[in-house]
DNA sequence: ATTGAAAGGGTGTCGAT
DNA sequence: ATCGACACCCTTTCAAT
């Protein structure tokens, strides 16, 4: 279904969406016309879902990242649906999961400075009674792959 | 140096960097000409990285994801070395960062299943020793906004 | 310095061989 | 898979503000 040459391909998209057909196939011994029908292919069956533009976050004034981990008031459908209501109220926290364990939630939140978090906590208690909310600031990105380990 | 226009751009390009300049002229009040220009002063000066492809990972066989924390064995320059050299070197791993608090290190691992992870833990333990070391299998993805909270 | 209109060039796409 | 023609879109130039 997915073929090495496939995951070459998403490999090289995935670095860099801009590049050149002509150059993805010299890499994947490919012409440019039969790389544009697989890369048009690989689009069709959701493989790549869209391309977009990486932009530095600290370039646009938002250098902080906060990593809060929040345990639920109860375990319970309406306090879940609940909480995610009021997660995706709020902008700043830009993504959720949820985790096995005892802590139940994992939330990122992207801000202009570790002061500004404050804005968001006060957010969150006012939407959403949690039994233990608990920030991480981070202090260093050591490794950002914001790749995927392909083949 | 930054008018909201271009952050109206940023937000356009961080979400469809295939965005023909028509549409974004359009949406900013401005012409295809004029975006191309505020389009490669963005690239130029940094606030635009790099276009890459959105990779659907449960399509490409890599649908579960683990955040791992990590508490250093020692507090030493020569530990933090070896544990950014451990990292880097495990391509599951596409994402650590050093947090406050009594955890060290937060770690993002991406699997094709759960019963991976022992692979990854294996090849962590086996390059560099940890005082804990905690996964959290990720159930949920509650938000996963991947767009910046810009404007 | 920044804009819009029009020309020019590059690149992706589609057909035929 | 290669070749060639077409079409589209981005880019650049230029006049104007």
């Amino acid at each position: 279904m997915l073929t090495p040459r496939d995951l070459a391909i998403l490999d090289i998209l995935q670095r860099d969406s801009d590049t050149p057909l002509a150059d993805i196939g010299a890499k994947v011994h490919l012409s440019p016309s039969a790389c544009s029908r697989r890369i048009a292919h690989l689009r069709e069956n959701g493989y790549i879902r869209r391309n977009v533009a990486m932009i530095d976050r600290a370039r646009v004034g938002l250098p902080t990242t906060v990593f809060v981990t929040v345990s639920a008031r109860t375990h319970s459908a309406g306090w879940t649906e609940q909480f995610r209501h009021a997660v995706a109220q709020i902008p700043e926290i830009v993504e959720v999961v949820r985790l096995t364990g005892s802590i139940d939630y994992l939330l990122r939140v992207v801000l202009p400075s570790v002061d500004d978090y404050d804005r968001v906590y006060k957010a969150l208690v006012a939407r959403i009674e949690m039994n233990t909310v608990n920030a991480s600031i981070v202090m260093e990105t050591v490794k950002a792959a914001e790749t995927l380990p392909l083949g």
